[in-house]
DNA sequence: TCACAAATTTAACCAGGATTCATTTTATAC
DNA sequence: GTATAAAATGAATCCTGGTTAAATTTGTGA
């Protein structure tokens, strides 16, 4: 026999794949894992729930790639920012602000990647995804503290404290949508007050540091 | 007929609704919300299922007193913590101190109190609740703003993320559960980490601060 | 066009957990 | 002690949402 699926097929299928991929991604975005039942991530994707069980073994299964995949790209960029030249402060400024411009664009999925529990099995895999992010944070916060930028701290703890402090400054106004205009003061406080916290940068939000201390 | 319960009927019921509280917030410290079934909360409380219902509509009203509960028990220590006399920064890592010490006593019950979503019903109150403790760490960041002694800041976002910064962690530790001699370094940490980010202090964890910036 | 493999649909199926209710037990009033 | 109201029990019911599978459609190779 040597059943063969034409180019077109095999594209075809590849993009049904990703679309109940973006589905998921958007669903959970819009209302959080509570939103997203396999029937309306199907329904989303254009597909009927029993297709949906032909690319993916399990709801558990979707999600965790969902959030891997996720999770992926944005370490990518806060890598790609941390990377950049400059003062650790300025780019963990950088950094955040970015993380936080982004997660406005859909709080719940921020949320929902760092906190909402669903399955044990997704859980498991939000732990490893959390120790990526933390180990991005740590890299600057490492570097800043080796060069006497920033104060000794445990930077372990401080790279939850960052990802815990505007995961919560975004999360909260989910419920009452805030309106957009604030956006731009809510990134800068949660920015300025991540710089004090690893920094102890008594005003100056915006400005080149520079100093160092030891 | 005029039917009337005695003293000690009376008496045996308001304990059973104790009980029966009492028990729900002891299974969502022990395994949050999950772990909080109608049938378990009765089992623990030594009531049967149906019983339950006598004392509350549903399960989204029990959880709905817990957390309030809860929160209103929790709001009142802090309070009184931050009326105390000292500086700002003395208040507000005592009420950190405090809050992060009693939390790592149940982590789920303070990530459940905070962030776990069960039902429209119970989050829509933990909204409220959380303005009551976002209010509570305001007033001395306020205080401590309008004296000088903290740098101008946001102190809506900048409380949002002294609770969201001691949430992640603390509460991140839930899966592989640390070993208890770690949690002082843990809660020094955060204590530090929070008050550098609202002061702005270097160095200097325990020191009295003292020095007034305009 | 026919035979067969793969994909898809649709309608059950099933599990877990909240809620209800017929029945039993316990408390109160006379 | 008896009758009645309240409380308690625990099994039955219902609902929600993930999962499965028989039947159908679509694609592939001759």
């Amino acid at each position: 026999m040597a059943y063969q699926r034409s180019a077109l097929m095999q594209e075809r299928l590849a993009e049904n794949r990703e679309r109940i991929l973006r589905a998921a991604r958007t669903l959970v975005a819009q209302g959080g894992f509570r939103d997203a039942s396999i029937n309306a991530v199907a329904a989303a994707a254009g597909l009927s729930t029993g297709a949906l069980y032909r690319y993916f073994p399990s709801k558990a299964d979707l999600f965790v790639e969902v959030l891997t995949e996720a999770v992926r790209r944005e370490c990518a960029i806060l890598r790609e920012i941390i990377a950049k030249p400059g003062t650790a402060d300025q780019r963990l400024r950088a950094a955040v602000e970015s993380f936080a411009r982004r997660a406005l664009e859909g709080p719940h999925l921020a949320y929902a990647f760092i906190a909402e529990p669903i399955d044990p099995e997704v859980d498991a895999a939000r732990i490893l995804c959390r120790q990526e992010f933390s180990d991005v944070f740590k890299t600057v916060l490492g570097q800043g503290v080796a060069s006497g930028e920033f104060p000794p701290q445990s930077v372990d703890v401080a790279a939850a404290c960052i990802v815990g402090a505007f995961t919560e400054a975004l999360v909260r106004p989910v419920a009452p949508t805030t309106p957009r205009s604030k956006d731009e003061k809510l990134v800068t406080a949660i920015v300025d007050f991540c710089a004090r916290a690893v920094a102890g940068i008594p005003v100056a939000p915006a400005k080149q540091p520079k100093r160092q201390r030891v």
